[in-house]
DNA sequence: GATCCACGGGAATACACGGATG
DNA sequence: CATCCGTGTATTCCCGTGGATC
């Protein structure tokens, strides 16, 4: 028996709810292969890169918009669509004949969010560039550099890397980042992605999505992930006009909207359960992907701290007191944790009034990201 | 032995308040 | 009245350590 038959038999046996059918379409994290509405910046990104449609590197690139616009998902999808057709099939033995237009081009996707430090950018590209292992430790940062060099250079295909989430608060800044491939420019093309603009590359911007499109998105996930029919119409309006042009927030409160449905056993998605979710997401808060590209620890200490009671959540000190108390971690590291991610932007320090303690004021945490969608996602 | 980097401890500094000081 | 000071907290900053490779 195939591994096929026997997961679809797995499948087929697992009771699954009747409202969810594929919760990978409805994830907020995981970008589908045919993004919907960004038409026109597609067509900006392929004049651009038109010089490899002519076997010919195309210049280095910036594409920056607003968060949750889309810049992921376009240019995700659109590198694993130019993977497909530009590049040489990996393992297999060349059939064109030499000089043919197809299979010049490696096309490496990364997400600084994981790759968040020198090292890492460098072994990342090479892990996706050989077969070969590429080492995780043991090994200094200009040795990978040198690796990648001659690899890049001895490589008959060029290479075109996309580093996606570029300057944020804990990812690589743009600035500085084609220094880091001197002497491979002749065969690698650098376009980062992120929400800034650079100055120092030619640059594309990406506008935030309107409130038709991001409904239009809304409703093609929903139609691949849930029961036909489950989520209304009137909800995927106002899901969508509640967004504001942010397709991950309107997506990380769908996806909690459903994880709330579905604790309640209900098969279907009722308006109290869309707002609880749009509660949890905070305008102007913090992406999933941030959040959950954190150290382990840190997830750890985000998770317990969601489900501490009202008198845990008093101040800094009580929280990271209750938090070390589950985890083997001591209140001194937890407390600087809080206050590490307070600094990112991922919790918020509110500062409480009332104390009849002297001395400065204690604060409380908040989180500024999608909390259901994050608990559900800890998981995994 | 080298290397990366997540962790951990703790010192140093900032702040709020009330009372002392000029 | 304005400013300084002491005390108790809150917050930030720095740097060493150790696990897991290679």
């Amino acid at each position: 028996m195939d591994i096929g038959a026997r997961i679809e038999r797995r499948r087929a046996t697992t009771p699954v709810t009747n409202l969810v059918v594929e919760w990978s379409a409805l994830s907020p994290v995981i970008h589908v292969s045919n993004p919907v509405g960004r038409g026109s910046t597609l067509e900006q990104l392929l004049d651009a890169l038109d010089p490899l449609f002519d076997d010919r590197l195309p210049p280095n690139l910036h594409l920056y918009g607003p968060p949750g616009a889309g810049k992921s998902a376009l240019v995700s999808a659109l590198f694993s669509h130019l993977s497909d057709r530009l590049s040489p099939m990996r393992g297999t033995i060349q059939t064109t004949t030499r000089g043919g237009k197809e299979g010049n081009f490696h096309f490496v996707y990364i997400d600084a969010r994981r790759s968040s430090t020198v090292f890492r950018l460098y072994r990342s590209i090479l892990d996706a560039l050989t077969d070969e292992h590429v080492p995780e430790r043991g090994v200094g940062t200009q040795v990978l550099r040198q690796k990648l060099a001659t690899t890049v250079s001895q490589s008959d295909p060029d290479v075109v890397v996309a580093i996606d989430h570029v300057d944020e608060n804990e990812t690589l800044a743009s600035e500085g980042i084609l220094e880091l491939f001197d002497g491979m420019t002749e065969s690698l093309s650098v376009l980062t992605v992120g929400r800034k603009r650079s100055t120092a590359k030619p640059a594309l911007n990406i506008p935030a999505y309107n409130t038709h499109e991001l409904a239009d998105i809304i409703t093609e996930r929903a139609s691949q992930g849930l029961q036909q029919g489950v989520l209304e119409h009137a909800q995927v309006k106002t899901l969508a006009e509640w967004a504001d042009g942010d397709a991950h927030d309107a997506l990380a409160a769908l996806f909690g909207a459903v994880t709330v449905a579905v604790k309640a056993d209900s098969n279907q998605i009722h308006d109290r359960y869309l707002t609880t979710a749009m509660d949890a997401v905070p305008r102007n808060g913090v992406s999933l992907g941030i959040v959950l590209s954190l150290p382990e620890k840190r997830r750890c200490v985000l998770a317990k701290l969601l489900e501490l009671d009202a008198h845990a959540r008093t101040s800094v000190e009580t929280s990271a007191a209750a938090i070390a108390d589950e985890t083997n971690l001591s209140t001194g590291t937890v407390t600087r944790y809080l206050y590490e991610l307070a600094e990112t932007g991922v919790l918020e320090r509110v500062t409480t009034t009332n104390s009849e303690r002297s001395g400065r004021l204690p604060s409380k945490l908040e989180p500024r990201f999608p909390t259901l969608a994050f608990r559900a996602l800890y998981e995994e």
